[in-house]
DNA sequence: TTGACGCATGCCGATATGGGCATATGATTC
DNA sequence: GAATCATATGCCCATATCGGCATGCGTCAA
């Protein structure tokens, strides 16, 4: 049997290549936010966020790689750009579940008072 | 100085108490998706997923920490029903960036060119 | 050319995951 | 009670992060 058959467990779906990941670090999706307002470089973002140049770097990394962010050279700077196409799929995606946020909530609440009774642990 | 007071490197936010890391995860998204059709016990869960029960009840777990789903004991199981609610915030963040991804394409480099001359008047 | 910026990377430390397994806990039926 | 389902937990392993720091690299200015 080849060493790569080998069962290797597997810690976390990368972040790279994953937008959901992505977006689940809090200063990437303050990044972005930021990103709304135009193109900024490195050290103005890391500024802005109060962490250091080169986490900054590193999420915008994350950022780029899964297409949230473009980069363009501009002299000695960097400057990033939003692009939120990819956002749009998760838009979609929780916006599946929207019939069920919306659900009468006389009903839900009814619901987890129900929840409440049939519960005896926790 | 006390112990307390030591930098210590902080790894990744808690997916438990964040929903944007929960739904990071691609299984517990397929829940999600999975209890749209109604409650459903543990096991026909994780059959459905492929992946073991003690997996399914890991991922449950965590859902249940940020509040997407909710768990109700039905006999010898423990029904999960989803409660989307949790999903609204992050419909509503994506859905901050709409203008954006409508932004037609072939203006997309406009569109940044434009950004180059508004983010002067910040 | 030599500095001085502006960024990207590499490495380290501490920690959080996710899956596989074995086992504890609960509840139901005999 | 005992045997048996249905779940939840604890543990271990391998890996993915995140932040801090030092450093490499490309660009611009004197």
């Amino acid at each position: 049997m080849p060493i790569w058959a080998y069962d290797s467990p597997v810690a976390r779906a990368a972040t790279t290549s994953d937008v959901f990941n992505a977006i689940a670090e809090p200063q990437r999706r303050e990044i972005l936010v930021l990103l709304r307002a135009g193109e900024r470089p490195v050290t103005e973002l890391a500024q802005e966020l109060g962490i250091a140049q080169p986490g900054a770097s590193k999420h915008l990394r994350v950022l780029r790689e899964v297409g949230l962010v473009r980069d363009r050279k501009a002299g000695k700077q960097r400057l990033y750009a939003l692009d939120a196409r990819g956002l749009r799929p998760i838009h979609e995606w929780t916006g599946g579940f929207e019939r069920f946020w919306n659900e009468s909530f006389d009903r839900l609440d009814a619901y987890v008072q129900d929840l409440k009774q049939s519960r005896q642990e926790e």
